[in-house]
DNA sequence: TAATGCGCACTAC
DNA sequence: GTAGTGCGCATTA
């Protein structure tokens, strides 16, 4: 049922097990959840991987092994640097969201990695590093992991498992055999215990389709690069693209599908992979997106309206118009309008999702953070988005100049009309 | 036995 | 020096 009663569940767990100086790893967050509210560590799972699309929970790599954070507290760390210059707006942000959250990604690890790579580059350290060590990855829980599963490290073996998941948690384990896609229940632990053993996951071949898609591939990929080029991926991206492509045309809600449970939970997961994981893996593609279809084909994502994803793509169009659509103006600017009318419709999910969409995942939850919806995205100056979303100056502007103005811009030159 | 508390070392800034 | 993180061990339920 609710997911949000699974959201509050979950970042509830995380925070508790950061509070007890735990590592908020999937095995325990499962193990609690299930402790304490009964629910099914596959079920668990699922919603975890759910909330870490929506970039609620920030899965990381830290420390050679795999965590979870709760996206509105983190970030804050290692964004100072650049938060510095928007010392004003972090402030702002931290007293909002509980203080913690300023959206600047911190960890770097959970840097839900747009397209700032520089940021990749230092966020993706941290996995980069794990990565490297890729064996680790099993060594989870002791830092000895790192250099090899530590026997002592045993225990904790099991107890959670969690199929799908699995996927998001597991990293791959090069080596790793792992039960492989059943891991059902009870294979389970391995999912996450994976971790603890020693021995890694190689979860990834069976790719969930979504598990792949999320972080969980890019990590993998960091940590295990031969697993990367997993079709899941591609898949995904494929699929993703695919839509986008054809946003334009008529084939809105099929990216949707995908994932949307509800609609508030949508979320691409083009978007997702990019999202924690840092990795240089990732970061390809991100460009990629970005470069090419990467906006048209992450907006149609958007959730409720399919109206949205025509006329996302077209608003985008408005700016990037050479890029997209070679000559569709016409269907642009009627898109436009009539996403335009839609905005005043849109919830904080809906934005973010644009946003995220857009190829800002990390941008997209200080706007939910901020709690952005399409009528306050309409009040937005220019000075909103630069300072007050405590985002990164690069990313801010892009932002504004190419999506929050044009939106706007469509949004009232509609209303003159009308 | 599992859950929890917390000292302490690491790391990043 | 400050702050976030989490291992490892002691304590508690």
């Amino acid at each position: 049922m609710s997911e949000s009663k699974y959201r509050e569940w979950i970042l509830d767990t995380i925070d508790s097990l950061r509070s007890r100086k735990a590592r908020p790893d999937l095995e325990r967050i499962c193990r609690m959840v299930r402790r304490r509210h009964g629910s099914e560590p596959d079920r668990t799972c699922a919603e975890l991987e759910k909330l870490i699309q929506e970039q609620t929970v920030l899965k990381v790599n830290y420390k050679g092994s795999i965590s979870y954070r709760n996206a509105a507290k983190v970030q804050r760390r290692s964004r100072k640097k650049e938060d510095v210059s928007l010392t004003a707006a972090a402030r702002r942000s931290a007293v909002e969201e509980a203080s913690h959250s300023d959206l600047s990604n911190g960890d770097s690890a959970f840097g839900p990695a747009d397209q700032d790579e520089e940021d990749l580059e230092a966020d993706t350290s941290i996995a980069m590093d794990t990565d490297s060590n890729a064996d680790e990855e099993g060594g989870d829980e002791s830092r000895d992991g790192q250099e090899r599963p530590s026997p002592s490290h045993t225990h904790e073996d099991a107890t959670v498992h969690c199929a799908p998941v699995r996927a998001v948690s597991a990293p791959c384990s090069p080596s790793g055999a792992r039960p492989g896609p059943g891991c059902s229940p009870g294979s389970a632990l391995d999912c996450a215990s994976f971790q603890k053993a020693g021995e890694r996951p190689n979860s990834l071949p069976p790719s969930s389709p979504r598990a792949l898609a999320h972080n969980d591939w890019a990590y993998d990929s960091a940590v295990c690069p031969a697993e990367r080029q997993h079709p899941g991926m591609q898949r995904d991206k494929a699929v993703a693209m695919k839509p986008a492509a054809q946003s334009v045309a008529p084939a809105p809600c099929a990216v949707n599908n995908v994932k949307k449970d509800d609609g508030s939970k949508v979320e691409d997961r083009s978007v997702s992979s990019d999202q924690l994981v840092p990795d240089s893996a990732a970061r390809p593609q991100d460009e990629t997106r970005n470069a090419s279809n990467g906006r048209s084909q992450t907006l149609p994502l958007l959730s409720d309206n399919c109206t949205f994803k025509k006329a996302d793509t077209s608003s985008l169009t408005a700016t990037d118009d050479n890029l997209l659509n070679g000559g569709k103006v016409d269907d642009v600017s009627v898109k436009k309008e009539k996403m335009s009318q839609n905005l005043l419709q849109w919830t904080v999910a809906d934005v973010a999702s644009y946003f995220s969409a857009a190829g800002f995942p990390e941008q997209a939850v200080a706007f939910r953070t901020q709690e952005i919806d399409g009528k306050s995205l309409l009040l937005m100056q220019r000075s909103d988005v630069l300072t007050g979303l405590s985002i990164r100056l690069g990313p801010a502007l892009k932002i504004y100049e190419r999506h929050v103005k044009v939106l706007q811009r469509t949004h009232f030159l509609e209303c003159e009309d009308l």
